[in-house]
DNA sequence: TTGCTTGCAAATGATTTGCACTGCT
DNA sequence: AGCAGTGCAAATCATTTGCAAGCAA
């Protein structure tokens, strides 16, 4: 599983002429072992010896190529994680009170359901969908306590 | 309507000892006129004669008191809109080629249907879910053309 | 060599803030 | 008078970019 993770992703940079170095194995290492969207700052400490802005500058480059996918929840770090494509359809739940993200998966039943829903409501202002993006705002585990 | 609308704000900025002034309520009318979220230099074309800080300090203040609420889905520019408190909850139509966002609602039904769902996927992580976000992204009718 | 990469330091740009001034109350 | 509100200009801070050096094909 985790070969084809790298086949896939080895794919997307040839595909425009990215290499596959060190240091942007370490970020996808980085963002995979996270469990859920991490910040640069998050990102740094899970990837000593990475300078600033080479993350910044992979992620950008890693994200046009569909490897990466780039989150802002506020104004300020912004969150990546692996692009949907290398990983599972997900969405995200969000601690009004820590700020922490967790990853959810809805059963593909929902999916669809909220897909043809969500069709229907935006072809009324003419909308066509290609995606949808849901956040679920609450209060986490650690924090309820 | 507008009466009751007007009130509402009243009441939440006195709440917070804020005085409803004619550049706030320049804010607001600038906020209502727009048909979807609003970016700062939208809202200063909407808005002349407004500076740039004091928009940028009324939104904060207003978000702070529960009036305005703040959206931001790229890097660039924010976008500001009412908060659901004074309106309707509804959800946002993105178009990935202009960047325009339209607000959608969803008819109740389906709306509790959501909510119901989004209860059960949370718990499995211990979440508590108080409000969710829904961002469907796609190409808006001017693009599509 | 040729061209992609990298790290450092400097630049950028949205947003915020200090301060002196205006205007309610 | 007394204090909230405003505009201007300067400061912040995440992120981006220029550049010279490193490395792989």
């Amino acid at each position: 599983m985790v070969a084809d993770l790298e086949r896939s992703i080895l794919q997307r940079l040839d595909a425009v002429d990215l290499r596959y170095t060190t240091g942007r194995r370490a970020i996808v290492d980085g963002l995979r072992k996270a469990n859920g969207p991490v910040t640069l700052p998050e990102l740094l400490q899970l990837v000593p010896d990475l300078a600033q802005s080479s993350a910044y500058r992979n992620l950008a480059l890693m994200e046009e190529a569909g490897v990466v996918r780039r989150l802002v929840h506020s104004n300020d770090h912004a969150r990546y994680e692996l692009a949907e494509a290398l990983t599972e359809h997900h969405h995200h739940l969000i601690c009004d009170s820590c700020g922490i993200v967790r990853d959810v998966q809805f059963d593909a039943r929902l999916e669809r359901t909220l897909d043809k829903a969500f069709d229907e409501a935006a072809a009324s202002e003419g909308f066509t969908i290609a995606r949808h993006v849901i956040d679920l705002f609450g209060t986490c585990a650690d924090c309820a306590g």
